[in-house]
DNA sequence: CGATTATCCTGTGCGC
DNA sequence: TGCGCACAGGATAATC
């Protein structure tokens, strides 16, 4: 559930609460939450200072002043909490990062398929210790801020960030590719960052069939698919990301996002088409749904 | 090699 | 009302 303009919308608010703060402890429960590595070396991130929080594709990059970085997935029903410390701890709490003077950043996930690792980027932190950069509030600003990190070799795998990405390089991560367009949509090697929702809405918006063979998209459609990429997530992000029924998703500060109420296809099968009025149908492509219309995407 | 399927989990909502 | 079960889908490993 959480993709990228969730994913987004998390970083922002971790970056607006807890950018320039000192790590006071980190406590980690249970043995899924750290598992490409000894939990233990998450220890040597007391006293370091958080001094930049990136985003690549789903993935949560906190930089500190040492140059770490901590990397966080959601995955499905993963949440990061700002908690005081008093409060007591909700169902499902896998870590507790505790900052001076702003409180708990706590990770709740009942499905524990989310993680935390460590990483290190070889490079520099890009700011020194304790002084919070500058961030701007306008859009361009704040998608600097989130690929302003150099990406950890464990995500060296994953291919440019659905935002980064263009016809030039839709074409030839397509090209000859047999299986269909959603399928690679939503798969982290050819961009990063689109998810089963997204894809659908994506799709829509492009006109464009999600069980079409992804090689035999013509440039046309390979330009309307970047620009409908670039739109839906764009307008995702400043809808604070989609909260669905079962309300997995919230933000931050708890607050849940209202980009659902602007879903064209996604979750409304039997209703009408926002554009022709036929009927939403459901299908199933690789083992996941897809939402479409059939007059109005080929 | 590329495409498909199973697996990890828990909460939810459905049919009976 | 309650029980059992299919389903949700992100990433990865295994398999076809």
């Amino acid at each position: 559930m959480p993709e990228l303009p969730e994913v987004e919308t998390v970083r922002r608010g971790v970056s607006r609460h807890y950018l320039g703060r000192k790590l006071l402890q980190l406590s980690v429960f249970g043995p899924r939450t750290v598992r490409r590595h000894d939990p233990g070396l998450l220890g040597a991130l007391r006293g370091r200072t958080l001094c930049s929080v990136g985003r690549h594709g789903k993935y949560l990059l906190l930089g500190w002043d040492d140059g770490q970085v901590l990397v966080a997935h959601l995955r499905m029903s993963g949440q990061l909490l700002a908690a005081k410390p008093s409060e007591p701890l909700l169902l499902h709490t896998h870590a507790v990062l505790r900052f001076s003077g702003a409180g708990d950043l706590r990770f709740v996930d009942p499905r524990t398929f989310g993680e935390f690792f460590l990483a290190w980027t070889g490079s520099a932190p890009n700011s020194a210790g304790g002084a919070r950069p500058p961030h701007g509030e306008d859009v361009a600003s704040m998608a600097a801020e989130a690929q302003a990190m150099a990406l950890p070799a464990e995500l060296a795998g994953l291919g440019p960030d659905a935002l980064d990405v263009g016809p030039a390089h839709l074409g030839a991560a397509l090209a000859g590719r047999r299986a269909p367009l959603k399928a690679l949509l939503v798969d982290q090697r050819v961009l990063a960052g689109v998810g089963n929702i997204y894809a659908d809405e994506i799709c829509f918006v492009a006109r464009l069939r999600p069980d079409r063979p992804a090689g035999g998209l013509r440039p046309a459609e390979l330009r309307r698919l970047a620009a409908a990429t670039h739109s839906v997530l764009t307008n995702a992000i400043a809808a604070g990301g989609s909260t669905l029924s079962d309300q997995r998703y919230r933000d931050v500060l708890g607050e849940a996002g209202s980009y659902q109420f602007e879903h064209k296809v996604y979750g409304r099968a039997g209703q009408p088409c926002l554009s022709c009025g036929r009927p939403i149908e459901r299908a199933t492509i690789g083992a996941k749904s897809a939402y479409l219309c059939r007059r109005c995407q080929r």
